[in-house]
Parts: C-alpha cells; structure tokens; sequence
DNA sequence: AAATAATGTTTACGCTGTAAACATAGCAGC
DNA sequence: GCTGCTATGTTTACAGCGTAAACATTATTT
C-alpha cells in the first residue's frame, strides 16, 4: 500500500473519493458532483470509484453518514457542557442543526433531501440518523415528563420539532430567504437574482425562528 | 391553427407540453422529467419544445407559475368564505399549503426548492409567489396588530410561519416522515424502504404541527 | 512460485440538454 | 395570387452523464 507513488494502484481512493466529493459540493453545489468530474479531479479512470462504490448512490450514503457523524460531534460538545434544561437543549440542537445546515449547505441536502430515501440505505447510515433523531427525542421526552412540553406522542411532537427546524434550514440553504442589508427578510422568489445576505440579520433571523419553534413546542399556556 | 391534423405544426405545443411535464411529475417524480421523454410522449420531435422554451428552467418556471395560481385559487376559496380571526386564516392558510404538497409533491418541490433559483425566474413567476406569499403577510400583520402575535418585522415573522409551514410540506413529501399504522411517526431515514403511511395518521400530524405553528407565532405567554 | 483477490483502465452503450442547420406552414403586404 | 417573413416544426450533431463488461496490473494468500 505505498503511499508514494505506485501509479496504478491509488492505495486511499475511497478516502480520497469522498473528501473530493465534499469539496465539490460544498464549492460548487450538489448537481456539480459527477462521479467523471470527480475522478478526473483525483486523476484516476472515470470508472475507478466503482470499485469502492457500487454506483452514485452509495457515494452520496458515504457523504451522508460522514456529516451525520459531524453533526453528532457538534452535538457531544453540547452534553459535554453544564447540565442544562429540555427546552435549553431542544434551542440548543436546533441550533447546531442550522449552523451546520448553513456551513454545508449541499451536505445538509444530501443527508435530508429525498436524494437517499429513492434507494435503500445502509444500515450505519440508518443507524447514525436514528442517533441524531435520538438527541431531540430524549430531550423532548425528558420535557414533557417535566411538563413544559405539549402531551401526546414523544415520537410525533419530535418530528414537529424537526419540521419546524428542517424548514428554517431549507429556507436558508436553498436560498429562498433573502435577508438584506438593511434587515429585511423576503423569499427570494420574488427578487431578481442578486444574493446579498447580511450575516447579522441572518442571524436575527434564526434567533427568532427559533423562539418560535421552542415556542410551538410547549404547553400551552406556559409561555 | 387547425385543431385536426396538420401534421407538421401542432398547434397546441405549449400547453401540452405544460399538462404532460405535470403528469409525468405527479406520476413519476421530478427526475423523471426529461424533455426527450415528454416529447416523445407527446409524439413530437426532441427538440420541439425549444420553439416554446428556452431551456428546461424556462419549463420549470411555467410549471411553477402554474402551481402558484392552484395554490392562489385555493387560498381565494379560503377568501370567500366566512370572516375569521388572524389566527384561523394562518392555520388555514397553513393547511391549504400543506394540503396541496401532499397532493402535488413534485410541483411543490419545484415551486419551492433550490431548482429555480439557480437562475433567474421570469416576472410573472415573481409576482405570483408575491401574491402568495402576501396572504400569509396580511393575515400576520393583522395578527399583530391585533396583539395576537409576536411583535416586530412582520416580513420576519411571516418567513418564519413560512419556514415551519414548508418544514412540514418537505418533511411530508420527501417521505422523510414515516406515519405507520399503529400511529408511530418516526423518521423514514431509520428505516428500511417500505413505505406505508396511514392516511388517518397522517391527518394527525398535520394536525399537531400546524398547532404548534400558529402557536409559535403567538405572542409568548397569550396561549 | 503460482493462484487468487483487489483495484485500477479501456471501451462501449444509451441516456441527457441543447446548439445549428434545415423544412414546412401560416400570414402580411403587394 | 404570388412573394417573402415569421413562427414552429425536424434532423443532425456534440459533449457530458451513469454504468456495465472486458481487460490489466498489483497485492495477498496459499
């Protein structure tokens, strides 16, 4: 497995294969990422990657699962700090999830678009999204245990939750919210085409979408 | 513009090719739209729709424009009936959105994800989504100056209920949700591919969420 | 050392969007 | 009623896509 040059044999393709990938997408956007590109960026066949994946498919589930596991990094930094209540928590992860929506946008599309749900996916992959799901769910649980939370179905009020924070992040990364410099917020589809987001208001912008997800969530009446 | 056979000229090209790219959305997905397919569908060369469009963006915004006057006729329907509180048309208006994703996946996605943003989008494309966008604006500027709902830009707020509202439309008809049949949600990206949701269920969730929608919207501590 | 498995390349196929050149039909003005 | 113009078709061509099959080379196992 030289690691220098033995020209045929690459040695750390499927490595390589998937960094570039992230690169690509994250450069260039989602549909640039052709597995021909790909390959010829990393100066190998246009078949190559074959070999490590049995078609577009299981790359795209390879790219998933990587921004799972970051994600969950993200997350155990969080219940690496002080001790704090659900609903503290529920901000907190919806939080991360926006962050890292906004920092990968196409990573972000990948792991919850419909791009994977045509084919099966593997069973690390499922199992890295039912642990992700799985941080929101028992901090929803503990929650409504404490009382704070609407009653009913962890399983559902949790997946309300995701909508809730899903939307913001499909809003934002697919561009459909123009935030402009002087703090307006309107949907993009109704400006002509000149992206120009102030970061600030941005921010603003999920600090109240997140008020009002945390919001939605609990009893009523107990705001 | 014999409506017979003449043969060579169609006639009627645009619009079929408009109701035949719908059909084909509805029935086969987004992807599954090509132009050679639809004109061969049609019976026409490949080529032909390039006398009617200019690419196949130019085809995308037709079809959204096309979503965006359903939506618009029944958001009218709303209209017309009975008068009722800020906080009733946001639901409704919420419902109405919801519904038609449900019922036209693939429009949704093209209506309101990233495929038209890429490029520019005609006009009338923008001030149909203006208009649309506008019932759910003037319902929560009412809202608010009502003391109903939360104070500030209402252009914020409005993306806001807009951002849960599409979190729940995309969550629905990526089939990221999977409603079961004892009534469990759970995320579909757990599982393995067999998706079976049960209507009534479904009804449920939609139920929950667009209660916590209007919910969050509200000013804190008036529920 | 020989056999086998892993990993790469070459070639080929049918699909895609779309540009360019050409063909036909309908309409305007004389 | 002929003549040209414009709208709307078709044919041909090209580059890029995913991927299957056959082949080549290197690594590993026996």
């Amino acid at each position: 497995m030289g690691s220098k040059q033995s020209k045929y044999h690459h040695g750390d393709l499927r490595r390589m294969l998937i960094s570039n990938a992230e690169e690509i997408i994250a450069k260039q956007g989602l549909e640039a990422l052709t597995l021909r590109l790909l390959s010829k960026r990393i100066g190998v066949s246009h078949t190559a990657a074959y070999r490590h994946f049995k078609n577009k498919h299981e790359l795209f589930c390879a790219l998933a699962l990587e921004g799972f596991k970051e994600v969950e990094n993200r997350l155990e930094r969080l219940k690496a700090g002080p001790d704090r209540s659900p609903l503290e928590v529920i901000r907190a992860t919806g939080q991360v999830y926006v962050e890292f929506a906004l920092e990968n946008p196409a990573r972000y599309r990948v792991m919850f678009g419909h791009v994977l749900l045509n084919q099966e996916r593997p069973p690390e992959l499922r199992q890295a999204a039912r642990q992700t799901f799985g941080n929101l769910l028992s901090a929803i649980q503990k929650g409504q245990e404490m009382g704070l939370l609407r009653a009913g179905d962890p399983l559902e009020l949790t997946s309300v939750g995701w909508a809730m924070a899903h939307g913001i992040c499909r809003l934002l990364i697919d561009g459909q919210l123009m935030i402009k410099k002087d703090g307006q917020v309107s949907p993009a589809l109704f400006t002509s085409n000149s992206s120009a987001s102030a970061d600030q208001d941005t921010k603003r912008y999920i600090k109240t979408a997140l008020d009002a997800m945390t919001a939605g969530l609990m009893k009523p009446g107990s705001g």
